[in-house]
DNA sequence: TGTTATTATTTCAACATTGAAATATACGAT
DNA sequence: ATCGTATATTTCAATGTTGAAATAATAACA
């Protein structure tokens, strides 16, 4: 049990409000894919069909930005979600170096089944905070991921 | 730009909170390991030696446990941590059905220079927090964290 | 003491993830 | 129109990640 770090108090709270954020994401992550979350999806995939279902058509290029992933790794889930049927891609007739993603008619109802089941359980979890405490945690959070700019 | 999600109030405040924290940590990651943060390791690498320095020798399945994955996975990450020559392998003499997971002394020099750094890059992260943020992100963290028991 | 159940690790297939190199297309300036 | 630069995607190697099956060792107990 030798704690080896003897910061300062500021570089302690920091590290503690780390620790305890970054845990959070997981543990909520893995409580979300243990249930039906996803429904049979991967995270990925579901990010991928939630971000069409909302925004509508996009390149992959787009989907990268949205989903903070690389571009090597959307050609891979996009992929896996043809495969599926989920999605069909197709060339931007107006800039060839584009591809187009879309949903296809089984996607559409995939997203449209999973999405409300997927909301309600971070409702659930979510309800271990008061509405003021959610609000006050959206607003940190907000704040610290623009940190780096 | 259709919004096909017509929620109550307090689901769309869940969802809204759940977003917000979901990319805070993801970009927060990005941006540490952009830096220095990791000195070369991965995230994963990482996060084995600094539990290994703060708690001493630790078997896979206590690992496992505290970096919250799963024990295929740490297989790995100890393996490629061996090959670099940063922790040793060696059966626990009373349970020989365990692996004690040690750092070697170059091990134990990596982290003893890097972690003072990684832990200098969440201050600035955290820096756009008044201290009093950082305490309140923490315990809401703290409480979402244990939602699922 | 055998038998059975539990626990720890490894192995494997599938998918995710990144970063860099390669390819293809578009754009800008002359 | 051409050349050089910038952008979008794909490909690839390395690592990470999980969950399930296989192995091995321990523990419980009749």
């Amino acid at each position: 049990m030798t704690v080896h770090y003897q910061g300062t108090p500021e570089a302690l709270q920091a590290l503690d409000a780390y620790v305890k954020l970054s845990r959070a994401v997981n543990a909520l992550e893995a409580r979300l894919s243990e249930r039906h979350a996803y429904g049979g999806l991967t995270a990925s995939q579901f990010g991928v069909l939630e971000a069409l279902y909302h925004l509508g058509p996009l390149c992959q290029g787009e989907l990268s930005a949205k989903l903070l992933k690389s571009g090597g790794n959307l050609t891979l889930v996009v992929d896996n979600l043809v495969r599926l049927g989920l999605v069909e891609r197709e060339r931007d007739t107006g800039d060839r170096r584009r591809v187009m993603v879309t949903l296809t008619e089984a996607g559409r109802e995939r997203i449209t089944e999973l999405f409300p089941l997927h909301v309600q359980d971070i409702v659930t979890e979510f309800s271990v905070l008061s509405p003021e405490e959610q609000a006050t945690l959206a607003s940190l959070c907000r704040k610290l991921g623009k940190a780096g700019q």
